[in-house]
DNA sequence: TTGAAAGCGGTACCAC
DNA sequence: GTGGTACCGCTTTCAA
């Protein structure tokens, strides 16, 4: 920019000025600086804007698990949205890890980036108090906690979990199994959901269908499967599972076939997420759809508000509604 | 860090020091600075660090798909291995679109990154020049360009073709088809592989089963699908078919399957990539496995070695072995 | 319309 | 050991 300036015989405070086209400047000289600036292809520096602006164009991501479609689908929608305003995404993976995400919490927090997004691994919303006071716009996804109020997007899973159990008993099952999630907002919602859709119908929660197949957003498939292989050890053998997501329902199908049973005639199945592959699987997968979409495109939406407004904005609450998918895994016929 | 300095009566020179634990310090002063750094809850600011030490310990990836399963991990075994040295990932989705993925590289350089990764969708390399101008070391993943050198990671793609295409021979397929992917290495290497193989076999190349399904990294479920389509009313009927990703293959096996047919018994189906789901689809899919964890890791170690080294380094060129993983789709047994 | 000076929050160099 | 000073590359304020 010296350089530039030196060249013309102006000062860096016009070349700056042109450049983001402040209205008091020459049209002589701002064409002139344009035209230079293009041949040396010139780029400012955002570093140093970002010092004295504060604001970094950079927007922070961290999600339990990268590879479960589910976040990279929000990531991907997310990072379109974003890009189109000129922001990037920084993304990090907790890797399901609460103390984890509260290293990466404070690290991204030293980088000033203009809005954090954070689909939580903790059990407490202890952390979110120290982004509130660095300032940082911040809206939670996917899982949320109650009693603390933030910005979240996501759906609504206590529907979710009572659409799909509802889903299975109108589909014929009597005795409906679920592999449970963590202990966060969807796995507690959902499992919720589930008991009170039984009740609605009459049907008895039995504590010995409920499995905690642990870690469940890592290597679900596996998951899935072993959790799966208890169930089927359970006189009466349940006849309908709920799955807390897609991989754990696509690892239980497996596991069902295995042992010999058929899907849905002895077991009914249904998953959460609604993935790309659930129409070619070998029993394609019932699941309840989490507009995955939806979710990165009105967070996207949101964050952008808040990083413009300059007046902090009282905490919002975007609730999408899910629905059932209807397949094979369900579908009695 | 003022205020530090201030409240304990030294110089902010002192406390930067102690911060980045210069060897000429007093034990005391040491000791004083941390301890008031604790209380303040202090981060120093890595914007203002950035500036002039250059650094920003973030690095760029930009890939053509983030869904398409094979970057997501790539990206997240970058991520956690560069995350180990400080190092955050910027990321950024080219759509596979190479207008798109040139202005999302400007975009980055002009954020000072450490480093740039890239899955490129350009057909040719003149955009990289402008980023060895930049003088940010960059590595490319997954495809390159011929004649022109530069840091690179990936499988041998032409190792890859031949490997499928072999398979298919070996499990009895004599009229082999072929569902290439983009004008970008991969695909041309691949189907140069799939070319050599026949060749090497006895068996000739039949270009009415070479089929081009279009933008194969996005919707290439369907794509897949429609492609097969076509090659089903081919007279003869291919019997065997090797398709440049997993999700074109899994839209041919279902294809192939609501045509009426079996797989692998009337035609048999191989992709790339090594999908997760792969075992637990209608048939479950062989596959060429492209090590996406291998990939990801190796090229952190990559950027990280170039990052630190202040020479630039000869253009390293890292291959990493593919394998056929075997499964139903090709087993005809 | 233009530009000089101050400063964003740190680090580097070199004298004390 | 400690600290003064210049400076990283850009924006903001205000005077000319």
């Amino acid at each position: 920019m010296k350089d530039i300036a030196k060249d013309l015989g102006v000062s860096v405070v016009t070349v700056s000025k042109v450049l983001r086209n402040h209205s008091d400047i020459g049209e002589e000289t701002r064409e002139r600086v344009l035209k230079r600036v293009k041949e040396l292809d010139y780029r400012p520096n955002l570093t140093a804007q970002s010092l004295v602006t504060g604001r970094t164009f950079l927007v922070g991501l961290i999600v339990p698990d990268l590879v479960h479609s589910f976040f990279a689908e929000v990531a991907r929608f997310l990072s379109n949205a974003l890009r189109q305003e000129g922001y990037y995404l920084v993304i990090s993976s907790s890797e399901e890890d609460p103390s984890l995400e509260e290293r990466e919490i404070d690290q991204l927090l030293g980088r000033n980036l203009d809005a954090l997004i954070i689909a939580s691994a903790s059990a407490s919303p202890a952390i979110f108090r120290r982004i509130e006071e660095q300032q940082t716009p911040f809206v939670l996804i996917d899982r949320q906690f109650p009693g603390f109020p933030a910005n979240f997007v996501g759906v609504d899973d206590e529907s979710v979990g009572r659409l799909a159990t509802n889903h299975l008993i109108e589909n014929g099952s009597k005795r409906i199994a679920h592999l449970r999630g963590p202990e966060s907002t969807p796995g507690v919602q959902r499992l919720a959901g589930y008991k009170h859709a039984l009740q609605n119908s009459g049907l008895k929660f039995n504590p010995a269908y409920l499995l905690s197949p642990g870690n469940v957003d890592v290597d679900s498939l596996q998951q899935g499967y072993s959790a799966m292989k208890k169930l089927l050890a359970i006189e009466p053998r349940p006849d309908g599972v709920f799955c807390y997501n897609d991989p754990l329902a696509i690892g239980a199908i497996d596991c069902i076939l295995d042992a010999g049973l058929r899907v849905p005639g002895d077991i009914a199945v249904i998953g959460c997420g609604n993935l790309h592959f659930n129409t070619s699987l070998r029993v394609s997968l019932s699941s309840v759809n989490q507009h995955s979409r939806q979710i990165g495109e009105c967070t996207a939406q949101l964050v952008l508000q808040m990083i413009k407004s300059k007046t902090p904005l009282p905490p919002r609450n975007i609730i999408v509604e899910a629905e059932v998918i209807a397949r094979r895994s369900t579908l009695r016929s």
